[in-house]
DNA sequence: TTTAAATCATACTAAAATGGTATAGATTAT
DNA sequence: ATAATCTATACCATTTTAGTATGATTTAAA
């Protein structure tokens, strides 16, 4: 359970758009440079978000992308889902000594495991992080209260 | 968050002992056999469960495996922590427009959510599991009551 | 109307994690 | 001795994750 690259550069493309609201679009180069991950990765993962409906773009020259939704709807939940995938596995062969009752403890126990893994996420808004550095200036400060 | 291969085996293997603690020792193979996984995969992941100490076993000929701790004492939850990969990620070079405390936000909210997650599969031990099949025999049925 | 700045779409490659096998050895009851 | 068993680690294959490349389309503006 790791807070993979993917989601890291996900979250930081999404508060990049959410804390530049302000402007019309914000161009992917711009957050490329901003958060030091690289055009074409940048590219992608705008452009998975942009299936998802997290955000929405401008083509052409002056073009650019902005949220398609309000920051404080966006949660880490959300964020994290849209790379969840849903595959069904499926016991083809049901070993001895296993039962379809044990599975179903299992499989439920893991499946209410993830819906607590995921409320809990829900209550971080991409407004909640927002506030944290645009107000607060934490920005060049190394000094951390909790 | 895919309940993958290695943790359903593990939970199976341990399982497999669990229901069979009233013989002294049980050999791989048998569990091999039981539980349709491949000899050489079961010894590697018994092989890691010792090294964790939830089996102790005997060796050489009349050998075998056999729970260290009691079946109503292993729960889910630490089953799957043995392969939980405790990698701190930092950033070497905090982006522009990132700060401490965004990042500190994020990665605690990340933590709660794992600790929730590991609280609900801290309910199911070995115990609740081996009941489901010795007592009630769902083994042969395809009905299944939730 | 050309050009430059941007998104769009997808294919490709590299690295890491997972899944599973092979090999060689050590221990022990018979 | 020997066969059954565990022990340890190296190896290979597959899948997932990470990141790059290519080429196209759209659009404002010179």
């Amino acid at each position: 359970m790791k807070l993979v690259a993917q989601i890291r550069y996900s979250i930081r493309i999404l508060l990049d758009l959410a804390m530049h609201q302000s402007k019309e679009v914000v161009t992917l180069r711009d957050i490329s440079n901003r958060q030091h991950i690289s055009p074409k990765y940048v590219e992608k993962l705008a452009h998975t978000f942009k299936k998802a409906g997290f955000i929405e773009s401008k083509r052409g020259c002056k073009g650019g992308h902005s949220l398609a939704r309000n920051p404080e709807t966006i949660t880490l939940a959300q964020i994290i889902q849209v790379f969840e995938k849903k595959r069904a596995y499926n016991f083809d062969q049901m070993p001895k000594g296993y039962s379809r009752y044990q599975d179903t403890l299992i499989t439920e126990a893991w499946e209410e495991a993830k819906q607590a893994f995921y409320n809990r996420l829900e209550k971080v808004t991409l407004a909640h992080l927002s506030i944290g550095t645009t107000k607060m200036s934490w920005r060049n400060s190394d000094i951390l209260i909790l």
